[in-house]
RNA sequence: GCGCUCGUAGCUCAACGGAUAGAGCAUCUGACUACGGAUCAGAAGGUUGCAGGUUCGAAUCCUGCCGAGCGCACCA
């Protein structure tokens, strides 16, 4: 089957049909095959028909019909109906379908590709998720970027790609003055303290450096000599980024995220480079001086007077801001590493901001043809007020604090409903607590904001991640009851409509993490895992399996159960969320 | 003011230019001697913000209006 996708292979006999039937020349992906619609009694419909039909000058029923006289795929789907203006209607056999699902369970993969292997330069993606800041607690800003980042990895991953992380602290700049004073005040020599509360120590450096003149002048002192290179003051900055760091790797654990202290890559990575990136603006003479301060103008932006925007690359002071910094990463990961795909992690409101970045590193020559470089955008979190999640305070709620409220929910649940012994359930309410935020978030359109609501998230009804899992604990109680598992090689017999289409929706896995890898949209994953589940639901309500009348019977059924239990549990497991054998 | 994004069932969200716009929640009806009921089956619920246009076909593309959010030079 053309990359384990349905659609893909019906998409190349429709090809082939019409390039004998009226010489025409489609790809596979353009002959259009969609699944219809549930209840249009076909599976696969092709809607080239009415497309060409201008084209070529033929009503699109003449076109059509021509596809089916001259298909071959006999082999593969029933014949085929024209219906309505020009679809093309195709309807599975039952016997391929049978062959195709009894295959997958021999498969590690399910029947999904690897990315090809024949490309003559392989893609090499850098991704810039995460970013915490240094001496600041993490928030829920910083929620999303760590959770749809590191969906994106695993799924690039899991699609035979290499995929470097990078994580972009902000470890840099002006604010570090007075952080490192605060340490010298509070009696640190070096690494050998610890900040029970980084928010609180933030807050108190700020403190003093509004209302204390003498201390603002020794903050200002303090990151000449850390810009500088001063020893001392080094060793203190690193104490300061290590304590932090121990921080973000404790998220991180608790998260369930793929990021560790190899893929720290912050502002004081590329703050060597700045000065030479815009050395080399200059030399290539794309700046130009306004106000001081050394400016890129893309074409394209405008301010609100109508005036071009400038991308300030150096400030008026003589030092650098965030847009010197993350064009030193286009260049850097360009140039340095070999990346040929950039992307970015970071919320929509961005997106000019990056826009602007691009375009200059094109200019630069630091983008190519070669390069691919994604704003991979997402909108805020609301509380159900409709308005940005904050404390009721009016801070914002540390990630922490959410993530705990997460498994303490789902750990009162599991008291209340789990049969599981205490100690597992520990384990298991965490990972039906995180996996519901981390689903919660993945589920909706990256792009939107979306409603941060407990009840609904937990609810375990509908599309959550919880349905999930209970799902595949179904599917799994049922191969300990059976007491051996089907083995590959096991004849499916798909005699009932609820086994056929969880049968067909299984084979449509790979072409919905191909669409969800291609458009970085871990929500299309989600989406047919949810259809999987509800198929998987109708056919443990409809056919029994320990109970099936029958030894081949219980053992084709026993291969559906299994199969959806290793989809869910793969799908999971790409967007980042475990899949416990029992709840 | 300019730019970007978004207005879909009461609520939260889907929908790759395709046929009768789909789910879940909530509401109403059913199924408990159940392979895990943390479930399932069914009903009801819509002029896809409004008005034009392009197309054989528009929630989707274009234009204008209404409404919301965000961005628009030295914070990142």
């Amino acid at each position: 089957m053309l990359g384990g996708d349905v659609g893909l292979e019906l998409g190349l006999r429709v090809a082939n049909a019409l390039k004998a039937a009226l010489d025409v020349e489609i790809t596979p992906v353009e002959a259009l095959i969609r699944p219809s619609a549930p209840g249009r009694g076909a599976d696969y419909q092709c809607n080239v028909a009415m497309s060409l039909a201008k084209r070529l000058g033929r009503p699109p029923r003449d076109v059509a019909t021509a596809i089916v006289d001259h298909l071959d795929a006999a082999d593969v789907v029933e014949p085929p109906e024209v219906a309505g203006p020009g679809f093309v209607n195709f309807t599975l056999r039952r016997e391929w379908l049978q062959e195709q699902t009894a295959r997958l369970l021999g498969d590690e993969r399910l029947g999904v590709p690897t990315a090809p292997a024949d490309r003559t330069r392989p893609k090499r993606y850098a991704i810039d998720y995460g970013s915490p800041n240094v001496a600041k607690e993490m928030h829920v800003g910083h929620l999303r970027s760590s959770i749809i980042g590191d969906a994106v990895v695993r799924l690039l991953e899991f699609a035979g790609h290499e995929v470097i992380r990078h994580n972009h602290l902000g470890d840099w700049g002006t604010p570090f003055g007075m952080l490192i004073e605060h340490m010298v005040d509070q009696g640190w020599t070096a690494a050998d303290h610890t900040i029970s509360d980084l928010n609180g120590f933030y807050q108190q450096a700020r403190k003093k450096f509004d209302a204390d003149p003498e201390f603002a002048d020794r903050a200002r002192r303090r990151v000449v000599a850390l810009q500088s290179g001063d020893e001392t003051t080094l060793a203190l900055w690193r104490g300061l980024v290590e304590e932090s760091e121990r921080h973000f790797a404790a998220v991180y654990e608790l998260l369930g995220v793929k990021l560790t202290a190899d893929d720290y890559y912050g502002e004081s990575f590329y703050n060597p480079f700045l000065a030479d990136v815009v050395q080399e603006l200059e030399a290539k003479g794309l700046t130009s001086v306004s106000d001081g301060a050394v400016c890129v103008f893309p074409p394209g932006f405008t301010n609100r007077e109508g005036e071009p925007l400038p991308l300030i690359v150096r400030k008026s002071d003589g030092g650098y801001g965030y847009a010197s910094t993350d064009l030193a990463t286009v260049r850097y990961w360009t140039r340095e590493r070999g990346a040929t795909d950039l992307l970015y992690v970071v919320g929509t409101p961005q997106a000019q901001h990056f826009r602007m970045v691009f375009a200059t590193a094109h200019a630069a020559g630091w983008l190519g043809d070669e390069h691919r470089a994604v704003h991979i955008g997402f909108g805020s979190i609301l509380g159900e007020d409709g308005k940005v999640l904050r404390t009721r305070a009016g801070g914002s709620v540390k990630l922490v604090d959410l993530l705990r409220e997460a498994v303490d929910r789902s750990t009162a649940v599991m008291a209340e409903r789990s049969k599981l012994d205490s100690a597992r359930q520990e384990a298991v309410s965490r990972a039906v607590g995180i996996g519901a935020v981390k689903y919660a978030d993945l589920s909706n359109d990256r792009e939107k904001d979306y409603v941060f609501a407990w009840d609904r998230m937990l609810a375990m009804e509908g599309n959550t991640s919880v349905y999930l899992q209970y799902a595949n604990a179904r599917a799994l109680s049922v191969v300990a009851r059976v007491g051996r598992e089907a083995e590959p090689g096991t004849p499916v017999a798909l005699a009932e409509a609820a086994e056929r289409a969880l049968a067909v929706k299984i084979l449509q896995l790979p072409a919905a993490l191909t669409t969800a890898t291609e458009e970085y949209a871990p929500h299309k994953l989600c989406t047919h895992l949810y259809e999987t589940a509800v198929a998987f639901s109708a056919f443990w309500e409809n056919c029994p399996i320990a109970k099936a009348p029958d030894e081949r019977t219980r053992m084709s059924r026993l291969v559906l159960a299994q199969l959806t239990s290793r989809v869910l549990v793969l799908g999971l497991a790409l967007l980042g969320i475990e899949a416990p054998d029992q709840l």
